[in-house]
DNA sequence: CTCCCTGCAAATCCTTTGCACATGT
DNA sequence: ACATGTGCAAAGGATTTGCAGGGAG
């Protein structure tokens, strides 16, 4: 039995085909591993499973109120989600390519919660998403 | 003349009614200047101005273009419009009030920059929001 | 007078919901 | 069995677009 099956039942969610499915589908899609519900809901078609839209969107959400996974908000439009990996990271985004490449800097982390303190706040969570060009020298 | 017609010319745009009443609208509305299109539309429904959301969403995405307004996307569900100031700034938003914060730190900045770099990138533009709680002691 | 602009309504896009049926435990 | 989960289609909210009439230069 493969250990997604634990990952759902601790979340107290049924294990079901759909679930196990795109739990699959968001750990083993490595390539860019941001999918968006409708990249997710192709590639369940791709593998001859019938699953519908709207159940991949209720999928995907109960996931993130697990906090199985994170959604992201790039452009705006569509979200887009990924595996809630352990460590936290923050996205870059090639405006010419759309690649997403994944960072994390202790400096910036510090002076977020640092910066939210000074104000009188707590910080709960944060978005940092920077827009970067191949350099061209 | 109230200088937003120069403005508005200056953009390629031709001065008419809509367009300056909008562009006053953003100028003038101090407490939280980040205006939905609804929250435009609305406050142009109040002063007695007969002007379609269509129109507001056009004016909006003109001025954007043409670098008068900026656009953001807090929570995910509909953005947000501020008149684009001279300095860059960054947001922080509280999860309890929904109030907003801005603010700017250069040592956030230039570690952003530094990081594109160390990846290969110029930094083109970014988007930092913080969310945040009322502390308690 | 000629284009650019606007209002209105219909259209789109992404996401959520209602409901009757199907399925895990 | 019983509560949950699922598919489908319809509803929703935000934003865009087509079109015919209106207004700025």
């Amino acid at each position: 039995m493969s250990s997604e099956n634990t990952e759902l039942r601790k979340a107290g969610l049924k294990v079901t085909l759909p679930r196990v499915k795109i739990f699959n589908i968001l750990q083993t899609t490595s390539e860019d591993h941001h999918l968006s519900a409708e990249d997710v809901y192709r590639k369940l078609l791709e593998s001859g499973d019938d699953v519908g839209l709207a159940t991949v969107y209720r999928v995907l959400t109960q996931f993130e109120a697990a906090g199985l996974v994170l959604r992201h908000n790039f452009e705006g439009g569509h979200a887009v989600f990924e595996m809630a990996g352990e460590e936290h990271h923050d996205h870059m985004v090639c405006t010419e390519t759309s690649k997403v490449i994944e960072f994390y800097d202790s400096v910036i982390e510090e002076r977020q919660r640092a910066i939210a303190e000074e104000h009188g706040y707590d910080l709960v969570d944060h978005s940092l998403i920077l827009y970067v060009k191949p350099r061209k020298n």
